[in-house]
DNA sequence: CTGCTCACG
DNA sequence: ACGTACGTGAGCAGC
């Protein structure tokens, strides 16, 4: 086969791809511009795909100065500063071919050009067919070589042109492609500021080579040449030369061609899918990498990934932060790459190429031997295989342990769920050792599943999955991308064992107990080994506290939680979902008698449609990005008064989501076995550190309209013995902004305990508190949210519906009053901006890699985020403390009522009535004092107790 | 599978 | 001229 190589002219290729899609910009939901991006490596992918080459490099240019500057000091002078999108784009470029495993070849002092004309020649000279990759014309002038070829991708849909030199010859007019110098010369090139002949183009340069063949010719013979031409000519015999010398690509730049180096490589897949999954390539990133693309996006985590740079910088001195703790290592907030960790385990031993040794265990024997072997360990690692990912619907297929690295044991457990029992005895006393330390990835998982074998685990918890959560709070942490990411392998996929997710999905106690074996031993193995790999990191990073003392221990807290679940009053929700439906469907068909056709409310397409092409309605609405009208309530309310059947509109929407969203959903959700509902918290999803909720998500339960909140009253107690407790902080986030901003008036009014909006209002108009009307108070309120999310004067004014002027004002009486809260913001955006992160009370780190972008939308979002994410944070670092305290003293003073939900600000109890008085001030007490807030800011929790959840409000 | 809409803090 | 308040999860329509 041929040997083919490609060089890629990258710049101009990324300039061409930047300019050609410069009216209909690819812009991600983050705001960035990646036309550069996703037009390089469209053009990359494609010539590997189509082109199949054998050899690839990349050429950039450097930012040293060349020859043909210093000799020309014009030269290039007219090129405008790039966007900033375009230099943005460099670095994810070079990320991606690094991905690519491609070679980047740049030479100080030379230009891509140059580099690419001398190594496509030594290439050709040894037989290669050679393609340079360029939509630049210049390089006709390299085809003097017969192995050379130009190869012009194509753009939106164009096609990729291949140039030979008689195709060049035919583009120019001209006979023979050294000429393309000499054209170059006479003409110029206003691109590159090369000035060539005034008044000779394209044209007259071909004419004049036609009769005099070289430039120096021409120049030879300019007196013969008749008319005002002859004239141009003998003005710019000098111009003329120095331009084809410009013009003039150098074939002997000091590079030399190492077939060896430029022979394509595997992909670095990882470097591959994060890059594309943070540009949001969705269909260009599948296209490449097919399905695995879709094996790591199969978690729900967004975007974006962060860098995980191991700083090795030392710690500069008296560093503090904005709570005045010492700071790590300044971290670079932009050209992050993501790199592991040194980390204390050898990095160059990998699974591929070590022997391991992954033993089963059948007997009750060996089961016995290996608890009496695991009990002289501290750390073992612990993994579950069952036959369901909903843990409180499965049962146990085996457990794989480990102690040291390359050594795994898989227990396979018996179908039999009595003798599973059994087996489970044998280990009881490894479980109740507490003096064990147990790492996993996902241990909540593995704990519920023993739980409902009557199984805990006295030890403690190190979850490998929260270690690289407050590492890298952004990443995706699949056990397969974080083993490929730190310990350079990849593990066997489920998939290989059970199929895909779907129909086709096959059940793990099918699979044949060796099978297993070797894919479970290999889970505990690499998750031992994940723990030493993160390790380094959570020091580096300093962000041990808030991973020994928050996240590791909540995990049983959170098992015990999704356990326990929560009752359902089923019978209420059905009733109340013919309720809904009736209603519902008075509001339909209101509209369409309203609007006079018959067309599906459910649709916003639709509806659109026929509210502002049928009705004509004004304001007339703003289109989303897909072309299609706005139809979202706050558009609908602004439409209220121009016609009747907005109002029904309005309530068909909030029916049909009250009745599909909750009525309707939540009684499948009941788990049959317990007759209880069973949220999944997400630990290791919530960038700011809060939790979520999911299957189903409790978290969002409506309460803020009259028929929302009838949904809370199908909550209900354990049985007639219990009641439902709801225990919330009082103005957690306004307390904490105060607090960490010191700020004297805000600190000051919580301490005396007055309503924090209404001495908000007092401020910021200039009253008393006693004369505080009501609608300054709701202003007040807006702004005191609106600050916590670093909102201005555009979106005070559209909340409140006042005037912007109104609003700047508001905002700036108020960042006059709150003169603390006003340099908070200042401090934290300037913290970020220099070391890269944020944090909160509880060292819970959250890295802005976008803090010191030029781009203002893009910029603007990371500075909202460095004022909120510390707030937000600090709550959810001050109820997960106060969750593991509540449920240590529940077990300590062993009471029978349950902690069974958390919602931000909010915990929800089934408490048996004769335990009401000792549970509640401990509740309360625990909740006070989880997190002391700085500058004596006082933390107020308020509890309610009632036979549903809306009662206990 | 994506985008829109809407539920919560 | 830009776009404008943070963090989530779920159901539905329509491609």
């Amino acid at each position: 086969m041929a040997k083919k190589l490609f060089l890629l002219d990258a710049l101009a290729l990324i300039y061409r791809a930047y300019y050609a899609l410069i009216r209909n910009p690819r812009i991600t939901s983050k705001g960035r511009n990646t036309n550069a991006q996703f037009g390089f490596t469209n053009t990359l992918y494609d010539l590997i795909n189509k082109e199949k080459p054998t050899h690839l490099a990349v050429c950039f240019d450097t930012h040293a100065p060349t020859e043909r500057h210093t000799e020309f000091v014009e030269y290039k002078a007219n090129r405008q500063e790039a966007p900033e999108d375009l230099l943005d784009s460099l670095d994810d470029i070079k990320k991606i071919i690094k991905g690519f495993n491609i070679p980047v070849v740049e030479v100080d002092g030379y230009e891509a050009d140059d580099v690419i004309g001398t190594l496509a020649w030594q290439a050709a000279d040894q037989g290669y067919e050679v393609y340079m990759v360029t939509p630049d014309k210049d390089y006709g002038q390299l085809l003097i070589h017969k192995n050379v070829f130009i190869y012009k991708p194509g753009y939106q849909g164009g096609d990729v042109e291949i140039l030979d030199a008689q195709k060049v010859c035919d583009k120019w007019s001209i006979e023979r492609v050294e000429q393309v110098v000499d054209i170059l010369g006479l003409m110029g090139d206003a691109v590159d500021n090369i000035p060539g002949i005034p008044g000779v183009g394209e044209k007259t340069a071909a004419k004049l080579l036609k009769e005099y063949s070289t430039l120096e010719n021409v120049i030879a013979n300019a007196d013969n040449i008749k008319g005002a031409l002859g004239e141009k000519v003998r003005n710019g015999k000098e111009s003329a030369l120095l331009s084809k010398k410009l013009a003039t690509i150098i074939t002997d730049a000091p590079v030399q061609f190492h077939e060896e180096d430029y022979k394509i490589k595997e992909w670095n897949k990882v470097d591959l899918i994060e890059v594309f999954t943070e540009l949001e390539f969705k269909t260009l990133g599948k296209r490449i990498l097919g399905d695995e693309f879709n094996v790591f996006q199969s978690t729900t985590v967004a975007v974006q990934t962060e860098m995980f740079a191991a700083t090795t910088e030392p710690k500069e001195n008296g560093q503090k932060d904005l709570f005045g703790n010492d700071v790590p290592a300044k971290t670079p907030a932009k050209a992050a790459v993501a790199e592991p960790v040194e980390s204390g385990f050898n990095a160059d031993k990998n699974i591929n190429n070590t022997p391991h040794e992954y033993i089963l265990v059948d007997t009750d024997e060996k089961a016995k031997d290996l608890v009496q072997k695991l009990l002289k360990e501290k750390e073992i690692c612990f993994d579950t295989e069952t036959t369901n990912i909903d843990a409180n619907d499965a049962e146990l297929v085996g457990m794989s342990f480990s102690y040291k690295p390359f050594e795994a044991y898989y227990v396979p457990a018996p179908a039999d769920q009595e003798k599973t029992k059994q087996l489970l005895e044998i280990f009881k006393p490894l479980f109740d050792s507490t003096e064990t330390t147990w790492i996993g990835q996902n241990l909540k998982y593995d704990l519920l599943v023993l739980k409902w074998y009557g199984i805990e685990l006295a030890g403690n918890i190190y979850d490998t999955m929260l270690a690289h959560y407050v590492i890298e709070p952004e990443g995706r942490r699949s056990m397969d991308l974080l083993s490929a990411q730190y310990l350079n392998y990849e593990p066997v996929h489920i998939e290989e064992l059970i199929g895909k997710k779907g129909k086709a999905q096959g059940n793990m106690r099918d699979v044949e107990v060796e099978k297993i074996k070797d894919y479970a031993a290999e889970d505990a193995d690499i998750t031992l080994q994940l723990k030493y790999a993160l390790q380094p990191g959570l020091k580096a990073k300093e962000v041990e506290k808030v991973f020994y003392e928050v996240e590791n221990p909540l995990v049983k807290v959170l098992t015990d939680m999704e356990f326990e679940g929560v009752r359902i009053d089923e019978g209420f929700l059905k009733e109340y979902s013919r309720i809904l439906e009736s209603d519902a469907s008075d509001a339909e068909q209101n509209v369409y008698a309203g609007a006079g056709v018959k067309f599906n409310l459910a649709s916003p397409k639709q509806l659109g449609e026929v509210l502002f092409e049928k009705l004509k309605l004004d304001p007339k609405a703003k289109k989303t990005k897909t072309g299609q009208y706005a139809t979202g309530e706050d558009v609908l309310l602004k439409l209220a008064q121009t016609n009747p059947i907005v109002d029904d509109i309005l309530t068909f929407r909030e029916l049909t989501k009250l009745k599909s969203t909750y009525v309707d959903a939540l009684p499948l959700m009941i788990n049959r076995k317990t007759g209880r509902v069973h949220t999944s918290y997400a630990q290791a999803v919530a960038v700011t550190g809060r939790l979520s909720s999911n299957n189903p998500n409790l978290q969002n339960i409506p309460i803020r309209t009259e028929r929302g909140k009838e949904i809370r009253k199908a909550f209900i107690p354990r049985n007639s013995d219990h009641v439902l407790i709801s225990a919330d902080y009082s103005q957690i986030e306004l307390r904490i902004v105060a607090a960490i901003s010191g700020d004297p008036n805000m600190c000051e009014a919580f301490k005396q305990g007055i309503d924090i909006h209404t001495a908000t209002a007092a401020k910021v108009y200039g009253v008393e508190p006693g004369e505080v009307t009501k609608e300054q108070r709701y202003k007040a309120k807006s702004v005191n949210f609106g600050i916590i999310y670093g909102q201005g004067a555009f979106g005070l004014a559209d909340n409140l519906g006042i005037s912007r002027t109104e609003a700047k004002e508001i905002i700036d009486n108020y960042k006059k009053e709150f003169i603390g809260i006003t340099k908070y913001m200042d401090n934290t955006t300037n913290f970020a901006r220099e070391h890269g992160y944020v944090q909160t009370l509880m060292g819970r780190k959250r890295w802005l890699r976008d803090i010191n972008s030029s781009n203002f939308t893009v910029r603007g979002f990371a500075e909202r985020n460095a004022i909120n994410s510390p707030i937000q944070g600090t709550a959810a670092d001050m109820i997960k403390l106060a969750m593991i305290k509540i449920h240590e003293a529940i077990k300590k003073e062993k009471l029978q009522s349950r902690m069974i939900l958390q919602v931000h600000d909010e915990l929800v109890f089934d408490v048996v009535k004769s335990e009401l008085d000792i549970i509640q001030p401990l509740i309360l007490e625990n909740m006070k004092i989880a997190l002391p807030l700085p500058n004596d800011v006082p933390v107020e929790a308020e509890v309610g107790v009632g036979d549903s959840w809306l009662a206990a409000h």
